[in-house]
DNA sequence: GATGAATTGTTGTCGCGGCAAGCGAAGCTA
DNA sequence: TAGCTTCGCTTGCCGCGACAACAATTCATC
């Protein structure tokens, strides 16, 4: 299906940009969990649900809505929710307006949790990441992901507040 | 440990840039995973493998070197090895020098399996990243990922051939 | 308001991958 | 060649995440 004619293959360029690429989409995943789960037991996933609480107004939101923003599917919030839940770091109660709907919060051990492992973490998104680039490349690492995320995101649900 | 100063936060680029990448990252794997296992019942792992052995001498790899090449750690290569030699697309034989060692070979079926697989592979890998950026961002695609290699990957064992 | 459909979450089962332990082969020392 | 160490790979156990089935509530239509 949809054999688009010609474009059986890559160039050389696109080939080798492909393959770093795609290396780094690899790599990057497994050294992001393994400093979370070394320096706070937590999953990456686990510090984006986190750090998503901390950021929205009253550290609460809807499960739907956080899956939703954090790009899970609900089963999968569902389980890292109920491991949050029995360490403290969140709570769920059941929403006023919608008896169906539950809304999800950072307790104040959540919020410490977060106050406390972000500095570690931000350290290692710079040092494999963020520091190796100078100001033009962010601005082209930006653009890059921007593109790619039209076709990948196309209802911006994550990574975009303005 | 490594607390670098000043360097506690990212900056508003930093951040955006990050958090746009971070989403790539995240959602970029569960697309290929699942276009492959729908279109040919592999995990984007297993076609590396596959593809890995069809681009080697003899279509034959030690155990130990592709599971170096892939990056991935010996007991997983095992685990999709034994998977694959199950599906007859890859053969195992111990060693003829080294009878610690294990060669692993990609089979007439397996190597049918990467021609027809290939194509609608590429095609997603065109819709969803290639076709989507204008040659100037492949070339800076490509320069920003291999600057990121240098730290993720220093001894380039991916994504080099030349 | 009663019935059927859609929405919100939870739970169960299964497959993949990480880690640690195990096993046989090879190397090293005496 | 005996004994210890290292290497190469496999196996077992466990946690995370996907998918499907399910329960509970709300909405839509009549």
């Amino acid at each position: 299906m949809a054999a688009s004619g010609n474009s059986t293959w890559l160039d050389d360029g696109e080939a080798t940009a492909w393959r770093r690429f795609i290396a780094v989409v690899e790599l990057l995943p497994g050294i992001l969990d393994a400093q979370l789960r070394r320096d706070a037991d937590l999953t990456h996933f686990d510090y984006i649900v986190l750090t998503t609480l901390s950021e929205s107004t009253d550290h609460t939101l809807r499960m739907s809505r956080l899956a939703h923003e954090t790009n899970a599917t609900l089963p999968r919030l569902s389980h890292v929710a109920s491991r949050l839940e029995k360490r403290g770091l969140v709570e769920r109660v059941a929403s006023d307006d919608d008896r169906r709907a539950t809304d999800i919060t950072l307790t104040e051990t959540g919020w410490a949790k977060v106050v406390a492992t972000a500095p570690e973490h931000v350290d290692t998104v710079r040092a494999n990441v963020i520091d190796l680039l100078d100001p033009e490349d962010i601005a082209d690492l930006d653009r890059l992901m921007a593109k790619i995320l039209v076709r990948l995101d196309p209802d911006r649900r994550m990574a975009d507040r303005g």
